[in-house]
DNA sequence: AATCGCGCCTGACGGC
DNA sequence: TGCCGTCAGGCGCGAT
């Protein structure tokens, strides 16, 4: 499912459910997801109490005073939280079950996912101590992105994927966000100039606003911690329609592959 | 240092 | 109905 905006609706959705309840019991039925689910896990979590609940580029960061907890959703992962008695389903992996009854149910079909468990303070942790700012976040500026791709020969939409360049953009929002900002997603990241960069960075940071504000995009797996889907799918203008007319000028769009991932762009409107 | 391609998995879908 | 190839929202890793 999930890009920033879905794992950003996903946290929203737990908080206000599992902020301040103790776990009483934390069941592994497949450790073998991206990594190896720690078995410290299951004999560390409980008594402990969820203190905070924060997100992190695509990470899920829940704390407590004796350690964090790290998920990632991977491609195809969902949570939800159910009543402990819930029955089980395929794929349904990791469950943290609450002193209240109620249980955090991680369900990942693809495995891609991933769940692990920290003493040290969570941003020194070796995924998340290298990541770039927060694309939302002050930090993430026009004149940061020229700065960090002078030289770059990769493609713009190559960096815009790269976590160490900015933490959290997926293959949609880099899509959707080139083509609003019209600059062309094979373009070596090197050759643009800042005045276009301001586009970028403006065009970034307002689609994940939206996309965060219609609860995410569901594709087909994506629902929100109610059930509902995401609703920004509508708001799409180019991702997953190739041979359609371009929005802006009915140009055909087109579809590229870029470091194995699909791309579809207007070559009209996008240079 | 930067870039490229691989592989971890399951499931959905289209063509035959 | 079934088999096969292709594709999918991520991302770290080793080779170059």
């Amino acid at each position: 499912m999930p890009e920033l905006p879905e794992v950003e609706t996903c946290l929203r959705g737990i908080k206000p459910l599992i902020l301040k309840q103790r776990v009483s019991q934390v069941i592994i039925r497949q450790a073998k997801l991206r990594w190896l689910v720690p078995s410290s896990l299951a004999q560390e979590l409980p008594g402990q109490i969820i203190t905070k609940l924060k997100r992190r580029a695509k990470y899920l960061l829940l704390h407590t005073s004796n350690g964090s907890l790290i998920i990632h959703l991977g491609m195809s992962a969902c949570i939800r939280i159910v009543s402990a008695n819930t029955p089980v389903q395929t794929h349904d992996h990791i469950d943290i079950v609450f002193a209240n009854q109620s249980c955090l149910r991680f369900t990942d079909p693809r495995r891609f996912g991933a769940v692990l468990w920290t003493h040290k303070p969570v941003y020194t942790h070796p995924l998340l101590i290298k990541l770039g700012p927060e694309p939302l976040s002050d930090e993430f500026s026009a004149d940061y992105l020229y700065q960090r791709t002078r030289k770059r020969k990769a493609t713009i939409k190559t960096l815009l994927l790269n976590s160490h360049i900015v933490a959290g953009i997926g293959n949609i929002y880099a899509t959707e966000a080139l083509f609003q900002a019209r600059i062309h997603p094979q373009r070596a990241a090197g050759n643009i100039a800042l005045p276009r960069y301001l586009r970028l960075v403006q065009s970034i940071k307002q689609i994940l606003t939206q996309a965060i504000q219609q609860g995410g995009t569901t594709l087909k797996d994506f629902y929100q911690a109610d059930g509902k889907p995401g609703y920004f799918r509508q708001h799409l203008q180019v991702y997953g329609r190739t041979g359609q007319a371009c929005p802006r000028c009915t140009q055909v769009l087109r579809k590229l592959v870029i470091t194995q991932r699909t791309t579809v762009y207007c070559a009209n409107c996008q240079h």
